[in-house]
DNA sequence: CAGAGTATGTAGCACTCGCTACAAAAATAG
DNA sequence: CTATTTTTGTAGCGAGTGCTACATACTCTG
C-alpha cells in the first residue's frame, strides 16, 4: 500500500523547511520551491501560515531553536583549563563541515537583522544569548569572571567567524593574540 | 531648454546604482527600480553591462571603491595613544549615523560572501583589506606590532559590529575588556 | 552628405512571485 | 447517515523578473 499520509501540520512541515533552508538559503526562497521540499504546494503552506511573512518568522523562530537544541547537546564533558583552550574548542566546533550551513544561514540572519527585516531580528537575538549562556558555562571552572570572559571571548569568535566568511581566514587567525585573552 | 543629455556610461551609472544599492539593499535590487533610481530603463543597464550578474559585480567594485575612499578621508589629524583609544575612535566612526547604510549593507556582503554569491567574496575580501591596511596606520605610534594590533582590532570590531546589528548593544559593549587590549 | 557604428525607446516573451477563488474530498459532530 | 467543518487540489490572477527583438535616433568617419 502507498505511504500513508503524514498528516501535515506547522510543526511537521517546520522541520523540512528549516532543512531547506539550511541548505539553499533565506533570501532567495520561495514559496514554491519550499513547498516541493516539504512535499506539499505553496496553497498548503499559505494555508497553515496565512502569509510568507509569516511563515518566515515562524521558521526562523523554528530554527532559533535547533540551533539552541544542537548547542545543548554539545557540552563538553571536562570544562576547558584556560579561557585560550575555551576559545580554540568552541571555534574548532563552530568550524566543523557540519556546522557550515549554520554559518552560512547565520549571516544572512545578521544582514535580515540589520536591515529590520520582520523576524530576523528576535532569531538572532535569541540565537546569540543562547550562545552567550551556552559559552558562559563553558568557561574555565576558575574563571575570575565567566559572563564578562563568555561576552570577550563571543565578540573574539564573531569576528574570527566573520573574517573567515569573507574569506581572510589568515587574517583571522593571527588576529587573536598569542598569549594574553 | 531642457536637460542636456549626461551621456550615460558605466562610469557614470555605478554612483547612481550604488546610492539606490546602499539605500534599499542589494539582494532584492531588480533592474527595474535599479535603473529608474540611475535614471535609464532596465534595457539600457544590460545594454552596458550585459547582464544582472555582472552588473552585481561590478557594483560592488564599485562600492568597495567608495568605502576605500572613504576610509582614506577619514584618516585621524594625530595618532590615538593606546591601542583602546584606537579601538574607541575607530567604533565612533564606524558607529556613527552617516555609515550606518554601509554597515547595513555590509552585512549583506558577508552573506553573499559567505554563500558564494559571484562577486561578493571579491568585494568583502577587498573591504578587508583595505580597513585592515586603514586601521594599521591608525595604530599607536609606539605599539610594538602594528599588524597584529590591526588584525586583533579588527577582529574585535566586527564582532563588536556584529552583536550591535542584532541588537546585542551589552553584549557589545560589555565584551571588551576594561584593560588589556 | 552617405554610410557605419553606437546609443536608446517600445514592446514583449517566458517565467516566477505571493496569493486567492472555487470546488472537492476527508474528517468530525450530531 | 447527515450536516458541518477542516484540509487539500486545480487553476489562475496580477505583478514583477531578467532579458531580447526590432526599430529608431544620434554621432562619428569617409
Amino acid at each position: 500500500m502507498p505511504a500513508a499520509k503524514p498528516k501535515m501540520s506547522k510543526e511537521t512541515l517546520l522541520p523540512l523547511l528549516a532543512s531547506h533552508v539550511l541548505t539553499n538559503g533565506l533570501g532567495g526562497a520561495s514559496l514554491r520551491p519550499l513547498a516541493k521540499a516539504a512535499g506539499t504546494s505553496d496553497r498548503m503552506l499559505i494555508y497553515h501560515f496565512g502569509n510568507k511573512e509569516t511563515l518566515i518568522t515562524e521558521l526562523l523562530d523554528h530554527i532559533a531553536g535547533i540551533y539552541s537544541a544542537a548547542l545543548d547537546a554539545a557540552i563538553g564533558a571536562e570544562r576547558p583549563k584556560t579561557r585560550r583552550e575555551c576559545f580554540e574548542r568552541v571555534m574548532a566546533q563552530g568550524s566543523h563541515p557540519m556546522m557550515q550551513p549554520f554559518m552560512v544561514l547565520w549571516w544572512e540572519i545578521v544582514a535580515g537583522s540589520a536591515r529590520g527585516l520582520p523576524g530576523y531580528r528576535d532569531a538572532a537575538e535569541a540565537m546569540i544569548a543562547k550562545q552567550l549562556l551556552w559559552l558562559e558555562g563553558q568557561m574555565p571552572a576558575d574563571d575570575p569572571d565567566p559572563a564578562g570572559g563568555a561576552r570577550y571571548l563571543l565578540t573574539l569568535m564573531e569576528g574570527t567567524l566573520m573574517l573567515n566568511a569573507v574569506g581572510h581566514e589568515v587574517t583571522a587567525r593571527d588576529g587573536i593574540p598569542a598569549s594574553g585573552l
